[in-house]
DNA sequence: AGCAATTTGATTGCTTGCAATTTAATTGCT
DNA sequence: AGCAATTAAATTGCAAGCAATCAAATTGCT
């Protein structure tokens, strides 16, 4: 039998790259990322920034902190991202003189307006893909996203 | 009727956060990646160089290219993370000598015995789910990520 | 009121990730 | 052989991400 040393793996092995369920994801992201990269640049935004102005489209004005829990990321990312989308002209950062500690992100009236060159975004990204795929990942992912957030509280459990 | 102006949203917009498939895989992969990092960290390792180890303990020696190729990476990205992990004694790099425009990268002794080490990653990891639910949303992802990667040379098409 | 604990963002330092460019080696073509 | 085109990796410059730390404001408790 051809008993491999150390570093070869048989198939049942737990290390085979094609096991792990957080490759395809990791892949995925970073693929998906370089396809909206082109398109969104001629919005003047970056991948990261258009799922910002998503939010704000949805509600227009928002704590650095509420911006962090829909989006998954704190400030030490969020920060300096919407220092940039600030320079480019499509929020404001102000305090919140109610609560000092909030910094309160707001739509400009620029950042009002992409709004309806981004509409396209959506369709021409998918393209070709049968929405009832599109629909069923969706949810799988967002099902595993809900999972993962909880852990954060938890402790390691298992090991 | 509550016709709302420019930035507001109606059930059925395509901007709407919770409509995005790329959001949910961006936030999916960023949770993992947090979760990841200090289980990897005892190891050394963060999570795209953990990926490389993957692959090398399949092959023991690939060059940038086919790393590159495997895990959906570039030379720009690989090359310096090449360079830590061999600042790190776990890989060597050298250029092929058939064919001095590649570089092949080898595991050390060091970055052998370290697959032991990290031989129950996967499973602290996986911790608490149904293998069903992993191996489908992982075949869900990964027909996503082998479609996606073709788009690679394809045109625009629809815009 | 007064002060410790908490909350919120900002900052620092480091590692990805990528587009665009550059350098060196190889292939192909004549 | 000689030279243009191609290929592989490295480099540059910038934008995320994140852990850890810091600073300021607010809350809570006595």
């Amino acid at each position: 039998m051809s008993k491999v040393v150390a570093t070869q793996a048989g198939e049942d092995d737990p290390l085979l790259l094609d096991r792990q369920v957080c490759f395809p994801l990791y892949a995925a992201t970073n693929l998906l990322n370089r396809l909206y990269g082109p398109v969104l640049a001629k919005l003047g935004l970056t991948y990261p920034q258009y799922l910002v102005m998503l939010v704000l489209w949805e509600h227009q004005m928002q704590s650095v902190g509420e911006l962090g829990a829909r989006l998954y990321l704190d400030s030490g990312t969020l920060t300096p991202l919407l220092k940039r989308m600030e320079a480019a002209g499509f929020v404001t950062r102000a305090r919140d003189p109610v609560d000092e500690r909030r910094v309160l992100v707001t739509l400009t009236a620029e950042g009002k307006v992409l709004r309806e060159r981004a509409i396209h975004v959506p369709e021409t990204m998918a393209n070709g893909y049968r929405p009832d795929d599109v629909d069923s990942l969706r949810e799988s992912v967002r099902q595993l996203v809900s999972t993962l957030a909880q852990h954060k509280t938890r402790p390691p459990a298992t090991e």
